[in-house]
RNA sequence: UGGGGGAUCGUUCAACGGUAGGACAGCGGACUCUGACUCCGUCGAUCUAGGUUCAAAUCCUAGUCCCCCAGCCA
């Protein structure tokens, strides 16, 4: 425990940023403006969204950037402003989660809230202006005639045949819009610049629709609305903003906003775009999110799954975690997709800080020690945290009856297996050592329901006097002293990196991970975590961080989410171990670049390096257009299934016959692009056209495992 | 096939004509009353082809690939 040498203290002003970081574009720009003395040095910027969903991490870029780049420079503020012009989609419930997540993150709009809607009047004043100056016009084209006068990617547009209309008319009309005279959707306000433009934004975009909606502002004040591309450069102009930053997808909308801002001449503001954030095993869309929600694929938008910023904060991230994230990934202008690992890795590294330890067994496995009292007990004092002896102690109870977990445990371990098994003494964490005398079988179904061990008195507090070393620690509650809770453990919520991206032929919803959740009700916990409150977390020794639910946990019942694991590299050496099948393999050897080493035959090595595993195929079916191919879905214990092509449709003509065989498949062949997909591996059969095989297992073999 | 953007280790961000660097991930090791933490080590990249230059990720030319745009959404 060597981390609290160096404690910084992070705050929204203070954390990431080094002096010696470099700037990123945006930054540079701005920096630059200020040597310039642009806006007399003034910075300005805004956080503006539209009140049509929940935040999610990507607006947290967003929030950290636009604040992030106020607190930086010397007098530099951010408002906060919702962007609300579109009354059927919005609503107070968003309004209000919107404070609440960004007032969460830790950043302040003081008393710089603005509404979109509360320039409603100057935008309709703006407008008139625009039109009174020939800028502008009323068109009646249906929403359908518009799009085809818009012409394509490729074809210029023609004008509309109300382009021409005099001003006088113009307004008269545009007054009657706002005055409810016509229905919705039978004429807009355009702006009258180019109908050839190359940039679809500049063909004669619409300024202001019809539609009659209650606004949870506005009321029933409007029928017509402003178009964000209108809106937007008003905005900021009104609010003084010297630097609206926006993402990537505006790029083509920025003639249009220095257009409006130009030929109205105000305060000009200047647009800069970045690439939004894109993180893997999730999606960052608020229209699919919402679908998730409405869909009732998770409970809600907080659901701790989420990506959403009140989905992480039921999940235990912490606002300093996910700040201290949104530094790590930089700002650029790349499309990219940031690695989860990195999100998980910075809340960690903040937990591992500041979360008291406790003991929690998930899967208990019962412990008696038969050379303890049976009716003793005693208390052990327990460090919250092994590094901060600041951070205090909690007293433990200890008795004959124990339960660790059951992973804790095996009749026959492998070789670097140092918990608990027949024979094996190990540590019991701040208590005794134990040593593994026996085990008790459930008969009917053969799984391991009893230890039974001897300790060690003179080990007491967990060190041994003769200085002899144990070399497994592992976690226990008292059985009669421990609380029951319930537990979820929360995993990544798609099975593949990038949900959206996957060749199309899938909706994203079908990557959904069937395991993102896990429920397990009878946990047993330290007597301590009674006192756990809503929100409050905690690492619970040698399994990751948790968190009460702030929802549904409460001292009767007390429900904890577990945040993010510990890092497990115990899990790691299963693994190797698991593939190498027999112990002791010698070292693969280096593949030596040189390429005089040609040889006419194949050596072992060479067989070496085709890594060979147990597939079990659990989806298979027929490629359309293809009289050879079947598409195979293949487990190979990797947490997600790989797609992979086979030529062997005639032996198989009842496709269901192939599920759940093991196979043995080519795990680190090169993906191959076919036409039908990406193959990932290849499996083994054997011979020809007419007679032919997958070469299969019998008895059954954990997928994922080494063929040798 | 129009317009706007973008291509640097597996991922992400830097390097702004002068030694391609950091972080995450991976791998190896040390330490350890958490197989955690921490520490050390290691692997590893300039889209391609030409050109300019003593010197190119950076400048020029020609290609290739990726993303965005045809809402009365934002």
């Amino acid at each position: 425990m060597k981390e609290h040498e160096d404690s910084k203290e992070p705050t929204p002003e203070t954390d990431g940023k080094e002096a010696s970081t470099p700037l990123d574009f945006i930054r540079t720009i701005i920096a630059q403006d200020r040597k310039n003395n642009k806006h007399g040095a003034r910075v300005h910027t805004r956080f503006p969204p539209e009140p049509n969903g929940y935040l999610h991490i990507g607006h947290a870029k967003s929030i950290c950037l636009n604040f992030g780049i106020a607190a930086e420079n010397e007098g530099g503020l951010c408002n906060l402003r919702f962007d609300d012009t579109n009354p059927s989609k919005e609503d107070q419930e968003y309004i209000d989660s919107i404070f609440e997540d960004v007032r969460w993150l830790g950043f302040d709009w003081g008393d710089r809230l603005y509404y979109a809607s509360d320039y409603f009047e100057k935008l309709y004043e703006f407008a008139v202006a625009l039109i009174r100056k020939g800028k502008a016009y009323v068109c009646d084209l249906s929403p359908e005639e518009i799009r085809q006068y818009r012409g394509t990617l490729t074809e210029p547009g023609k004008d509309s045949p109300y382009r021409n209309r005099p001003v006088d008319e113009n307004l008269d009309l545009f007054k009657k819009m706002r005055a409810g005279e016509f229905p919705d959707g039978s004429r807009v306000l355009r702006a009258k610049i180019d109908m050839k433009s190359p940039n679809i934004n500049m063909r004669d975009p619409v300024l202001y629709r019809i539609l009659r909606a209650v606004h949870h502002r506005t009321g029933n004040k409007w029928c017509i609305y402003p178009m964000y591309d209108f809106t937007h450069p008003i905005s900021d102009s009104l609010e003084g903003i010297t630097h609206s930053i926006c993402t990537l997808e505006f790029e083509d909308h920025r003639p249009l906003y220095d257009w409006s801002l130009d030929e109205l001449d105000i305060f000009r503001s200047r647009q800069i775009e970045f690439a939004r954030l894109n993180l893997t095993y999730t999606v960052m869309s608020k229209r699919k999110l919402l679908e998730l929600v409405q869909e009732g694929l998770v409970i809600s938008w907080d659901d701790p799954r989420m990506p959403t910023i009140s989905g992480l904060r039921r999940r235990g991230y912490t606002p300093e975690a996910i700040r201290d994230f949104c530094d790590r990934i930089g700002v650029a202008k790349n499309d990219s997709m940031v690695d989860i690992a990195l999100l998980e890795h910075c809340i960690r590294e903040d937990l591992n800080m500041k979360a008291h330890r406790r003991m929690a067994v998930l899967n208990p496995l019962k412990v008696v020690i038969d050379n303890y009292p049976a009716e003793a007990a005693e208390e052990f004092l327990i460090q919250n945290h092994p590094g901060n002896p600041e951070m205090g102690s909690r007293s433990v109870p200890f008795s004959r009856t124990l339960y660790i977990e059951q992973d804790d445990f095996m009749e026959d371990p492998p070789k670097k297996f140092f918990r608990l098994s027949p024979g094996a003494e190990v540590r019991l964490r701040g208590a005794y050592f134990v040593t593994c005398t026996s085990f008790v079988k459930d008969e009917m179904t053969g799984k391991v329901i009893e230890l039974h061990c001897t300790y060690d008195p003179s080990t007491r507090g967990g060190d041994s006097p003769d200085g002899r070393k144990v070399k497994g620690t592992v976690h226990w509650v008292s059985a009669p002293h421990s609380i029951e809770a319930e537990v979820r453990l929360y995993d990544r919520l798609f099975t593949v990196p990038n949900p959206v991206g996957e060749k199309e032929d899938r909706d994203f919803k079908a990557y959904l991970n069937p395991d993102s959740l896990k429920t397990i009700v009878s946990c047993r916990m330290e007597p301590s975590i009674k006192e756990a409150k809503p929100g409050e977390t905690f690492q619970f020794e040698r399994l990751g961080y948790f968190c009460a639910d702030s929802k549904d946990s409460s001292m009767d019942h007390p429900v904890f989410n577990r945040t993010v694991t510990l890092r497990d590299s115990w899990a790691k050496i299963e693994k190797t171990l698991e593939s190498k099948g027999t112990p002791e393999k010698a070292k693969k050897p280096h593949v030596e670049k040189t390429a005089e080493m040609k040889k006419p035959e194949a050596t072992i090595d060479d067989f070496a390096r085709l890594d060979l595993r147990v597939g079990i195929i659990r989806e298979a079916e027929a490629v359309k257009d293809s009289d050879k191919l079947l598409r195979l879905m293949v487990d190979l214990g990797e947490g997600r299934l790989r797609q992979i092509f086979a030529g062997i449709s005639k032996a198989y003509p009842d496709v269901s016959a192939l599920i759940g065989q093991s196979v043995i498949v080519v795990a680190n062949l090169k993906p191959r692009q076919m036409k039908f997909g990406l193959s990932e591996g290849m499996i083994l059969a054997g011979g020809d056209e007419d007679n032919l095989s997958i070469a299969t297992f019998t008895g059954s073999l954990v997928a994922g495992k080494k063929v040798s």
